[in-house]
RNA sequence: GCACCCAUAGCUCAGCUGGAUAGAGUGUCGCCCUCCGAAGGCGAAGGUCGUAGGUUCGAAUCCUACUGGGUGCGCCA
């Protein structure tokens, strides 16, 4: 299924071989082996490293090595030539049959070319948006949505158990706020003037949780204290806020399988559990901290305070988890909540931050390997900012109190696929300018066009070829005779495909989805480059009137690029074009 | 002050968990586009991979120290 894996084990095998004849010592190990595609095409197909990382324990040259592998390999029937070349690199040719070979399997396998049992189905979770319940989702959360969702695809594509779970923080002062701010939109809607004061959330959106609160109430709760309504109207407003972001969420295609409300922490003793794991482990203790040094507050003074001893699992200091009202701080009830991840069985945690979270990685991350014993690994990946533009000039909303640009204002504007694929453009950690203009040009700027040209494109020929008597479902190209497929340029299409379980295995161990939206332009290029080279050369165009066995072949490697295209997309999230308009 | 992230072609960025002469788009320059599947195509120039050390057969990649930019830093989540 993979190419590079199967040609290693033949590495593997024949460097076993010559153990057996003596040829190399015992006792080797041959974990770093490795074979690649090499960098410049001209060396080759493939490249193994073995006779270098061999020569030092097996105290030989590393070009007797190379040179007696090679050897070995040429007389397998998938080699074409093994060569030997620089330091002790030795370079293989694969015979064109291995590459008709792909596209064969890209079509009899389909979509699942390239699935991976890497992941041994480990249970990974996924925690990504976790946006707080007070308004709708915004630009940056919608960049953390689009990564979390795509690593969360990519993993389950790569053999992973993957869960996507959203947590809500329901639990805090900011809940009040938003109660606060609902009130009185609830006395607005009531036919009174209201003034939001600093402290409150001025939006708009609030407007119509206001009114439906009007309508179920009546004025049961006007000129009435806090006491009396806030408790219920903590919980009517982060209901109806996170009925927004659901909503906002499905029009970005993100479905979570979980959502897990902080607020549901409290009173069950969860918190207390947690904490009280820790101190076991002797982690917890009363005690003062030190100021932060060049940038102590105005009002610093040595407080006692309970801290949790983070500095014992790598962290900088130790951090409080118990404000001196007795109440807990933000952090004890996340420790409850990653607490109870590793409870449910995770073997694996992935926790998806803005980059203004950045602080609060390696808390985090001792928290969890205090509460696991080490035993289960948290990832937490930082998406960096968004920097939009229109027409090559930043972007910004009126300053006008409670705006800013939300996720519904870029996928009204763009559409979910191209939000999504632009904002897979970048490496997360990476800052990302989105142009609102640039997205939609059709160029071969724009990744996002020239992808979803490149699919458009086969389903064109496809079409075209169907309106001129040819069969073209998948069965028939299947079974097409791919030994024409025989000139360099189709073959190097077919390469590119070769190297499509690979990149899903390495990027999922990296957890970095962008390497899908990199590799899905490089084989959209390729394939452009041979239609490009049907102008000059008829021979290479896809359907070749009067020859159907030959224009099988080639629409079955036209076939095959869009079925791999169709899967990265998949995994990202984007519905690829049946047409270009 | 400390921590984390980043620094690669004029510009925007890749670089496959250490491999060969560091790649692509864009921009610049040259050629092609009467017929053909040109929302273009072919080719060229363009780099001390921030700086200085170190690790080793081998470093853009790992380590250390600097320089420059971003983010964060005790009762806000």
């Amino acid at each position: 299924m993979n190419l590079f894996s199967d040609i290693r084990s033949l590495v593997i095998q024949s460097l076993d071989a010559m153990v057996a004849e003596s040829a190399l010592p015992e006792g080797l190990s041959f974990d770093n082996v490795a074979v690649e595609p090499p960098r410049d095409a001209a060396h080759g197909d493939m490249a193994t490293n073995a006779a270098m990382v061999l020569a030092k324990p097996a105290r030989l040259k590393p070009r007797d090595i190379a040179e007696a592998l090679a050897v070995k390999l040429a007389a397998d029937p998938r080699i074409d030539s093994a060569e030997v070349a620089g330091p002790g690199f030795l370079n293989l040719r694969l015979t064109p049959s291995v590459w008709q070979g792909v596209v064969g399997q890209v079509l009899q396998l389909g979509p699942d070319f390239g699935r991976s049992e890497m992941g041994q189905g480990v249970r990974v979770n996924v925690e990504y948006v976790s946006a707080n319940p007070t308004g709708p989702l915004h630009v940056g959360h919608t960049r953390g949505a689009v990564f979390g969702d795509a690593l969360a695809s990519l993993l389950d594509y790569s053999g992973h158990d993957v869960t996507r779970e959203y947590y809500i923080n329901d639990g805090g002062a900011q809940v009040d706020v938003l109660a606060r701010s609902v009130y009185l939109r609830y006395l607005e809607a009531l036919g009174q003037d209201v003034a939001f004061e600093d402290g409150t959330y001025p939006g708009d959106y609030l407007i119509p949780v206001g009114q439906a609160l009007a309508e179920q109430k009546g004025d049961a709760w006007v000129g009435q204290p806090e006491s009396v309504w806030l408790e219920e109207l903590r919980d009517f407003a982060t209901d109806a806020m996170m009925d927004l972001i659901r909503a906002d969420l499905a029009a970005l295609g993100v479905e979570m399988d979980v959502f897990f409300s902080e607020k549901s922490l409290y009173g069950t003793g969860l918190i207390e559990k947690a904490i009280e794991e820790l101190r076991a482990k002797g982690l917890i203790y009363r005690g003062v901290l030190e100021p932060p040094k060049g940038k102590t507050p105005e009002d610093w003074e040595p407080r006692e305070q309970t801290l949790f001893r983070s500095t014992a699992h790598g962290d900088d200091v130790d951090r409080p988890i118990m404000k001196s009202d007795g109440g807990w701080t933000y952090f004890a009830p996340d420790i409850a909540y990653h607490y109870d991840k590793v409870s449910r069985g995770f073997d694996a945690l992935i926790d998806v931050f803005g980059a203004d979270h950045g602080g609060y990685v390696k808390r985090m991350k001792a928290a969890v390997s205090a509460l696991s014993g080490g035993k289960v690994p948290l990832d937490i990946k930082l998406t960096q900012l968004v920097r939009l533009f229109k027409n090559g000039e930043p972007f910004k909303m009126s300053k006008r109190a409670g705006t800013f640009v939300t996720l519904r204002d870029v996928v009204d504007q763009v559409g979910p696929d191209v939000t999504r694929f632009v904002m897979l453009t970048r490496k997360n950690d990476a800052p990302l300018d989105f142009d609102f203009d640039k997205v939609l040009e059709q160029s071969r700027e724009n990744p996002v066009f020239y992808v979803q040209y490149a699919h458009a494109r086969v389903m064109s020929v496809l079409r075209r070829a169907a309106e001129a008597g040819f069969a073209t479902d998948d069965a028939v190209l299947g079974a097409a005779d791919l030994s024409k497929l025989d000139h360099r340029a189709e073959l190097a299409v077919a390469r590119k495909l070769s190297e499509w379980p690979r990149l899903v295995e390495t990027a999922a161990r990296a957890n970095e989805p962008h390497r899908v939206a990199f590799y899905l332009y490089e084989l959209a290029g390729d394939f452009h480059a041979l239609w490009n080279r049907g102008n000059d050369t008829p021979g290479l165009r896809f359907v070749q009137d009067g020859d159907e066995a030959t224009s099988r072949a080639k629409m079955a490697l036209a076939r095959a690029v869009s079925v791999v295209i169709s899967a990265g997309l998949g995994i990202l999230g984007v519905t690829p074009a049946q047409e270009m308009r």
